[in-house]
RNA sequence: GGGCGUUUAGCUCAGCUGGGAGAGCGCUACCCUUACAAGGUAGAUGUCGGCGGUUCGAUCCCGUCAACGCCCACCA
């Protein structure tokens, strides 16, 4: 053959994929384009952790906005993707201390605040490029100068001045309150970092003498061990089995320390005895309880999480070890009066799996009632919307009932607070500049705070701090008044509260406007049997691998049409390779169009002018155009790729692409540019509608396709649905002489009649329309189905004899046959048809019949049906008849 | 304890405001037909979780039961 041997016969990505990322990078393609008449749209992405490797998740989530981002600015917005990293306070540091003490056996206290950070800033630089590496192999078309880490100069300014400007409203403040402490870790964290898991433990029952009374109070407790912090011993003051008892002395066991006997409504009399311990100290609740009784609060646990001497008899033991401990000091003391077997949920810290510590600690706390209030407010009045809807139940219930934040972290890698103590007045005070003296006394005795802040706090005010705030300047230079707010946010429902809420809560506080307009979560990725991706579990698939195997056009369509509205994607790599297939298929059209390029005209094609079959085609592309533009626009990333996927491979390649071969090798040379002129143009429209999705594959074969004058398919104009090529009759008429092949072909498949054998064929229909347009359509007719030109008449004629037949609601088609059947698989298959025909007739029948149908149905309704009847009523009849034939 | 979600073809899932059950993969038969065997043609498969209700009509709305999954909640 010829040119088409130029093209591999399979698409091969390898190459392809890394030179277009350059030259769109090298054109700055990515970078957003000003004064476009549509506006702005803005997509703030959601950092990684420089700790972080790329994963499934990251491909899912960068896969839908780049297709978004690619979208938009197709559809001439002036687009913004910005890209960042989170520092991640306490990942990172663990992850430089472990590698630190395995290389050097030195600890962070080791080496000092100063040398540690600066090991860790030398980790980064090192290490925290190589996620953003793998980021560029997804196509991602973010723009990488406005990538900011959560460290930068810029968000540590945004930082001091949110935090300062909260100190100074007194909306932040350091208060003693009770907090989860990570043992492990050694510091503070928040009520979100901590997940409740359920725990085989046990129930004990201690007894608690009264004093000056012979009552014994029977306390019921998880944790014996917590007794030396006792305070009081609460019942309900509606409990009558305790009430002449309120107001006296319980006398704890071994310690024999005196507590009073408090009444409180939290004391739930049907659980466990009815009868308390209180521990202001370690439990959230008894914390309260204490609160409201002025209780003293003792702490029992050091830092490192064993007991102080404050519980004398287990100093120095582990919680573990001190509860047994315990109840072998209770149980020789004759006060242990049972154990029993009990689950409970008990808190770890999200980052180190530890067991989490309730403990009273001068901690710093940001106020977050009015914000959360207000950013309920918002989603309420929809100023801010999520994509499915069902979310915002997730995002209420986290900002109802919103308790103070604890910001402060026991930590050296992160944002230092900025507050600053004099040691010589005792003054205290928050600052956006470094101080070293006293604004009261002047001192220069003066201390920073040793805390950093949690690592949300700096992302909280990420949409914010990307775009320059609060430095004027950089505000100026990176388009804050443009940008901001952003546009639409992609994340997974795992951070709604970790991250969304609190940029809702913090962007709000400083511009009264919500950092975007749409939230779209996004399904969690999982193996292909639904179980989640795990190193220990071994499941993982790893996008890097998938790519080199399959190419990054198909796992970004595999991902995409996975994704809608749903929670979880099972990924399958069958799935991938099946759209790998696809993306493949479309090189074969391109492959199969490419010859023929030459024959095109740049004058295009005339609407006057266009074949049957072109208006058909165009009709169809029209109308995806909306039904893509239209799914993507609502999120439905999964709708948009099935529509493209179902024209491409349905109606294109399989009919359009059929139905040119002929005129294609013919002699008319003007047909043959005609059609050559409309493949082109057909082609050209695919790749645009087709790009945000497969961006590598689109721009490679758009540079066939091209004008001289026209530049790279990124920076071209989405397709748009035009009135004018729309044209019904032709896709009304394709579809019944689709109908019509598809029948042929299976009338031949009945009987075994091979592809190469020609048959002859006999129509017969009483639509004239119909019949002139399948005279005019009679060559194609014989191209497809391999037939000699047939004959069509109307019903009134009789059927030829020793004939197989198959009938539509519209059409007969009689192919007559010499010589040995098949017959008694015919018949069969025949009788299956009839069935068929029958039970639909009877269904619509009934419907008709029913008077209170007609009465109440609306009339297009009714119509439908009618039509429907009459068309099933003729297959019905047409079948009946053949099989007379057969059986006499 | 509270809340949310799921249940549709062998598998994974789509079905918008109620009006003849869909896709991909897999499966079956035939075919190396001059873009593609990573292909072509044709085909089979569903008490739409159970029960009850509303309606002329329910996969869709209401009630109820069941199974599975997730999230939140202070470790009596």
């Amino acid at each position: 053959m010829n040119e088409t041997n130029e093209l591999p016969k399979t698409y091969d990505p390898s190459g392809i994929e890394d030179k277009w990322y350059k030259t769109w990078e090298e054109s700055k393609s990515f970078k957003p384009v000003a004064n476009k008449d549509k506006g702005t749209y803005t997509i703030l992405m959601p950092p990684p952790n420089v700790t972080g490797r790329l994963h499934m998740g990251h491909a899912l989530d960068h896969t839908v906005q780049d297709v978004i981002i690619r979208f938009k600015r197709m559809q001439g917005f002036e687009t913004l993707w910005v890209p960042g990293q989170d520092h991640a306070g306490i990942a990172t540091q663990a992850k430089v201390e472990e590698k630190i003490f395995k290389e050097e056996g030195k600890t962070k206290h080791d080496l000092g605040r100063e040398e540690f950070l600066k090991r860790v800033w030398d980790w980064k630089e090192e290490y925290g490029g190589h996620i953003l590496e793998q980021f560029k192999k997804l196509g991602n078309s973010c723009d990488w100068d406005y990538f900011t880490f959560t460290m930068d100069e810029g968000p540590s300014k945004a930082v001091k001045k949110f935090f300062v400007d909260m100190y100074n409203e007194g909306l932040i403040y350091q208060d003693n309150y009770i907090i989860n402490w990570d043992p492990k870790l050694q510091s503070a964290i928040s009520d979100a970092e901590v997940d409740h898991k359920e725990v085989a433990g046990k129930f004990y029952h201690i007894h608690y003498k009264v004093k000056d009374s012979n009552a014994v109070l029977e306390v019921a407790t998880t944790r014996p061990e917590t007794l030396f912090g006792d305070t009081a011993v609460a019942v309900n003051p509606n409990d009558d089995r305790f009430e002449h008892l309120i107001g006296k002395k319980a006398i704890i066991p071994i310690c024999n320390r005196e507590v009073t006997i408090v009444a409180d409504e939290h004391v739930d009399m049907e659980k466990g005895t009815g009868c308390l311990k209180v521990t202001p100290g370690h439990d959230f609740n008894d914390y309260e309880i204490g609160k409201r009784h002025k209780l003293e609060i003792i702490n029992l646990i050091n830092s490192d999480g064993t007991y102080n001497d404050n519980a004398k008899p287990v100093e120095g033991l582990n919680s573990k070890a001190a509860r047994k401990k315990t109840v072998e000091l209770l149980e020789e003391a004759g006060q242990l009066v049972k154990v029993e077997d009990h689950t409970q949920q008990v808190g770890h810290s999200q980052r180190s799996g530890e067991i989490v510590e309730p403990m009273v600690s001068k901690q710093w706390f940001l106020n977050t009632q009015k914000m959360a209030e207000i950013s309920v407010k918002e989603v309420e009045n929809e100023k801010m919307s999520f994509f499915p809807k069902g979310w915002e139940n997730t995002y209420y219930s986290y900002q109802k009932n919103p308790r103070p934040w604890c910001i402060s972290r026991q930590l050296w890698w992160g944002h230092q607070i900025p507050v600053y103590e004099c040691s010589s007045c005792s003054h205290q005070w928050a600052s956006e500049q470094d101080a070293d003296s006293c604004p009261k006394c002047e001192s220069k005795e003066v201390k920073q705070d040793q805390d950093v802040l949690d690592t949300w706090f700096s992302s909280g005010l990420f949409p914010l701090s990307t775009l320059g705030w609060p430095d004027e300047q950089a505000m100026q230079e990176k388009g804050f008044d443009k940008f901001y707010p952003t546009d639409t946010l992609v994340t997974a429902f795992d951070i709604i509260f970790f991250w969304v809420a609190r940029m809702m809560m913090m962007s709000n506080k400083v511009t009264n406007k919500s950092p975007f307009e749409h939230v779209y979560i996004h399904a969690i990725v999982r193996d292909k049997d639904g179980v989640k991706m795990s190193k220990s579990l071994g499941n993982v698939i790893d996008p890097l691998d998938i790519i080199q195997q399959y190419g990054c056009d198909a796992l970004r369509f595999t991902l995409a049409v996975s994704s809608g509205y749903n929670r979880n994607i099972n990924l399958d790599t069958e799935k991938i390779e099946g759209y790998r297939n696809f993306i493949n298929k479309i090189w074969n059209a391109f492959r199969f169009i490419s010859p023929n390029l030459e024959n095109a005209n740049d004058k295009g094609f005339e609407i006057a002018d266009l074949h049957h079959h072109e208006k058909w085609i165009l009709s169809e592309l029209n109308d995806v155009t909306k039904k893509v533009t239209h799914s993507l626009e609502e999120y439905r990333f999964d709708d948009a790729c099935n529509q493209i996927y179902a024209f491409v491979y349905d109606k294109f390649c399989s009919w359009f692409i059929e139905l040119s071969k002929g005129i294609l090798s013919s002699e008319n040379e003007n047909l043959k540019t005609q059609r050559a002129n409309v493949f082109k143009y057909c082609f050209k429209h695919i790749m645009k509608l087709i790009h945000p999705i497969t961006p590598f594959i689109s721009e490679e074969i758009w540079t066939y396709l091209k004008t001289e004058d026209e530049s790279l398919l990124i920076s071209q104009e989405y397709p748009m649905y035009k009135e004018e090529f729309c044209f019904n009759d032709d896709v009304y008429n394709m579809e019944k002489f689709i109908e019509i092949i598809t029948s042929v072909r299976n009338l031949r498949n009945s009987v075994n009649v091979k592809p190469k054998e020609e048959i002859d064929i006999r129509l017969f229909t009483d639509d004239e329309v119909l019949a002139r347009y399948l005279f005019k359509s009679r060559g194609y007719l014989k191209e497809l189905a391999n037939v000699k030109a047939g004959k069509i008449k109307d019903k009134s004629v009789e059927r030829p004899e020793k004939s197989i037949m198959r009938a539509t609601a519209h059409t007969e088609i009689f192919v007559p046959l010499e010589g040995i059947i098949d017959i008694e698989n015919y018949v069969q298959k025949l009788g299956n048809d009839l069935k068929k025909a029958e039970k639909e007739f009877e269904k619509v029948e009934k419907k008709l019949k029913n008077p209170k149908f007609i009465e109440n149905a609306p009339d297009n309704v009714i119509a439908e049906v009618k039509e429907k009847a009459s068309g099933f009523e003729e297959q019905v009849k047409s079948i009946q008849n053949s099989l007379t034939m057969f059986e006499s």
